[in-house]
DNA sequence: CGCCGTGTTGACTATTCTCAACCCAGGTGG
DNA sequence: CCACCTGGGTTGAGAATAGTCAACACGGCG
């Protein structure tokens, strides 16, 4: 157990990992111990400046990355020059959680925007789980998300039109974003370049300028500079075809603390993929 | 630990288990008892016709599923009616082993051709990882490459060409198929129509027929029936840009009994995500 | 025999890409 | 302070890729 951190005192640390802990608590409820764990984990930080690989592929996977503040991505590209990025990283999110079992990336991760991120070691990550298993649950269950938008990516590239594809990016990202305390109103930020969202949603930086111009010439969004605002999240949503179930969320964005205790407490049991590595 | 099963006598399960075997042995080395209980675990078997739902989204998921003989997919639908393949199961594949912390599906599970699975509860796992560290770590980086594979579709759809992607999925699906000893040389069975096909690449399955045409007027395949030849792989691996580091694969086809030792003396120790969920 | 699921083909259309030019805002250096 | 440079964003025109629709071929199989 980590001594020394005051479990109500809300130092730098706590804030910096207040998206993971919001995160996380779409899950499970955290006990103030555990936050405070988290934080504890999460305090070796590191500045990066915005296009900076943090992980290339073909590297022998060494540390665990959270993100604290920024965007990030993960990507892979062709011989030709085509790169194709694979997820979002918001704060909140691990990079690479199960690297370790990993002897080569399979994918470069890099940043997009200025990057806070926190590197965890695997000794920490091991001694963490072994020590807080509704963590550990927790980290699972951002794991399984993960996994879910990536196949929700592969439909969206695969069998939506361009339109929708964009529309499906933004709102999934804005819902992203609202569940980790990033947005204001139906407002936040969005700060990738139309190229980068070319190499999301497989299409040309044209294209997507182009589509872009129709979704905002349909009044459901205006995006001015790095800043996203939804102008009519229901229309929006129905052109994405966007169905939250793949998220896994336990509630809904407004209703947090209403009647979840009910649903939370069906998974207080163990419900972790069961796999201990030793 | 498993009683009752006879540690060199091959019985009909142990036959059923043999792609599972084969494909875990890509990564680590099996005890002959660790073999016999994969066998055992697995008994509990079920047929199923062809295009058959196993899960479908929105179920709460019960068991896992392990194909065990016949061609198997992952499939999301869109309320517009469009359908996208999000992974194949050849036999040795689970379909859903993290399946335990999900509440609800968020995706569906269907045959393509007639296929023996076997049915294992959650409490078996429970037991089968708590006792095999080995099984475990080896079940751990199954479950990796299947995402690996999954991101890979994703560069697929988004960034190559339709003979491009059409030349991956073939040579992605021979060297699965070859990991588990379903080919011949350079023949196996490919039992999907065009349709599947199409809903695999998001093409249209007029194109699907065509793209086809094309690969086959390079000389570098054959496709009659449901039998694929490789006819040239070399040139198939090229058009289609293919790297099987996201595979992880811990040797070539070619060198099984090679120096593996070596290199696998290195996974011995623990390498899997360090999460006990207890 | 005839039906049905698949595969194949042609003609036409729609979507998306490419190329090239131009605009605009912010930052830099003279 | 301004001229210039650069990295996005935007636009137009034409080309390529992929989709649609409709017809037909082919091979089991009831």
């Amino acid at each position: 157990m980590y001594k020394g951190s005051s479990p109500d005192g809300i130092g730098r640390e706590e804030i910096m990992v207040a998206p993971l802990i919001r995160k996380l608590e779409n899950f499970t409820q955290l006990a103030e111990e555990e936050k405070a764990v988290l934080a504890k984990v999460a305090s070796r930080t590191k500045s990066l400046g915005p296009r900076q690989d943090i992980v290339r592929e073909g590297d022998k996977p060494d540390a665990i990355h959270l993100i604290l503040e920024g965007l990030a991505c993960r990507y892979k590209e062709l011989p030709d020059g085509w790169r194709q990025i694979m997820a979002y990283f918001i704060p909140g999110d691990f990079c690479n959680l199960r690297v370790f079992i990993m002897t080569e990336m399979d994918h470069s991760v890099a940043t997009l925007t200025p990057v806070i991120l926190a590197t965890i070691a695997h000794q920490d990550l091991l001694t963490l789980t072994s020590q807080y298993s509704r963590i550990t649950q927790a980290l699972w269950w951002s794991e399984m998300v993960d996994e879910a938008i990536t196949r929700e990516w592969l439909l969206n590239v695969g069998r939506r039109t361009a339109t929708e594809r964009m529309a499906h990016l933004i709102y999934e990202y804005f819902v992203r974003m609202r569940a980790v305390n990033l947005t204001v109103g139906n407002t936040c930020e969005l700060p990738v370049t139309q190229e980068e969202i070319s190499d999301t949603l497989g299409l040309s930086t044209v294209h997507v300028n182009r589509t872009l111009q129709d979704v905002r010439g349909m009044g459901l969004i205006e995006l001015k500079g790095k800043r996203l605002t939804l102008l009519d999240p229901q229309g929006l949503q129905t052109l994405a075809m966007f169905s939250p179930t793949y998220l896994h969320f336990l509630h809904q964005p407004q209703d947090r603390t209403a009647n979840d205790q009910a649903r939370r407490s069906k998974l207080e049991q163990p419900v972790g993929l069961p796999m201990t590595p030793r």
